[in-house]
DNA sequence: GTGTTCAAAATTGTATACAATTAAAAATTC
DNA sequence: GAATTTTTAATTGTATACAATTTTGAACAC
């Protein structure tokens, strides 16, 4: 019977987590051997976890010199969300044609059952975990492993800017509320009526909407990620 | 001083090529010791390499059964064919409204200067060449090193098909000859004029031409992988 | 004080050894 | 002979050791 998780693995999801929570600050080193005490495994597996999430953009690595946090910087987080908007229009463009009726009626039913828990989530971790399904599903409609991949990853890397979006969303409670879902369904209108134009301007327009807020809340992301280690 | 390449890279690389030209057969099952011995180096880095590639898409893992190549079906080179059109059509988007004159113009020379190689290019790997550096230029103009990063990691796994592609091209002669760049030349001249619509047209019907003809050259693909070893 | 050089310390790079696990082969049962 | 168990071999998983390289910092010159 093969285990179901390796040691590998466990380190992996320790570091990506870690990664997309930014524990390790913009542009600071990694150091290998403090690292594997911490997480319990030698510097071999570690390694090989940490080649991984230099392939996924989570860290960078230099050679001699070792692996890096990955900096945050106004043009990343742009280059990350306009790449959202590339990989979920051109899904849900293939939604639109190729999704069967059925599946998007269970879409459909998926979002009336949690726009409820949407309203009524405290968390914000809950909150953005909702959001995220949704997009994801979104792209899951399309029926293509190679887009629903990609913006896995990209989910992983913008997490954290997300976090500190809807934070501000629910301080300031200026803009549309944190669980807002309106713009999520008129996404899914006009999916169902097939029309891609309109979906597919609706789903720009909502991500790029939630751009600009997060381009507005890095700022404050900056301030926080530096505050000094006690 | 930081020696340029260092032996994972050299590793790396060597391994990517290997799995982008099928040098593993679709499913086979990688023996790390054996490729070690040829690779010349130990293990350690070799699996660091492998683990690079698995993030990247070329190669699958399983738990204490080690590293496979990535296998090859039809449904597979649709998803990347259609990943390739929400990468560059977006970029091309980004690059009407945000590119230079400047930028473009130089494009266009680029263009100008190429066109005697590509219809002069007798090796294939040459034409296959000129034909990504188009793209990835492309989608340089857009400034988005994500979306630049996407394309580079879906031009190594697809660059076996389209050489199948380029070569089937070739050899039968029927549709447009391997070295016509209207296609190209339409993209920017609707680019030139900032006309999105027409060039992101372009484009998509372009690279989708490109992937039914891919689609079909598959299964050529296939019977050539599937030749038994000597 | 600033910059340079050199030595010491820390860190990364990789080979190797051995444990854990899986795959293959041989023996056994029916 | 087919199916099952047992044994053996091969392969992967990971710790460790040590070499190569970089970083640190102390001594020194100016």
């Amino acid at each position: 019977m093969a285990k179901r998780e390796s040691n590998v693995d466990r380190v992996y999801e320790a570091l990506r987590r870690m990664a997309a929570d930014f524990a390790f600050k913009p542009d600071q080193r990694i150091n290998e051997s403090a690292l594997s005490e911490v997480l319990g495994a030698s510097r071999t597996p570690l390694r090989e976890a940490l080649n991984r999430l230099v392939a996924e953009g989570f860290l960078t690595f230099q050679n001699n010199r070792g692996f890096f946090c990955r900096p945050l910087t106004p043009s990343y987080i742009l280059d990350l969300y306009e790449a959202r908007v590339a990989v979920e229009c051109e899904a849900l463009r293939i939604a639109c044609s190729r999704a069967s009726d059925v599946d998007i009626a269970g879409f459909a039913d998926y979002l009336d059952r949690m726009e409820p828990d949407y309203q009524s989530a405290t968390e914000l971790e809950e909150l953005l975990s909702l959001d995220e399904s949704f997009h994801t599903r979104l792209v899951q409609l399309s029926g293509n492993s190679e887009l629903e991949r990609m913006l896995k990853n990209l989910n992983g890397r913008i997490r954290y800017i997300r976090l500190i979006d809807l934070k501000r969303m629910r301080d300031q409670a200026d803009g549309q509320a944190p669980g807002d879902v309106s713009a999520h369904r008129k996404v899914l209108d006009a999916l169902r009526s097939r029309n891609v134009s309109a979906a597919v301007e609706a789903l720009r327009s909502h991500i790029e909407k939630r751009r600009e807020e997060a381009t507005e809340a890095v700022r404050i992301a900056f301030s926080q990620l530096y505050v000094p280690d006690e």
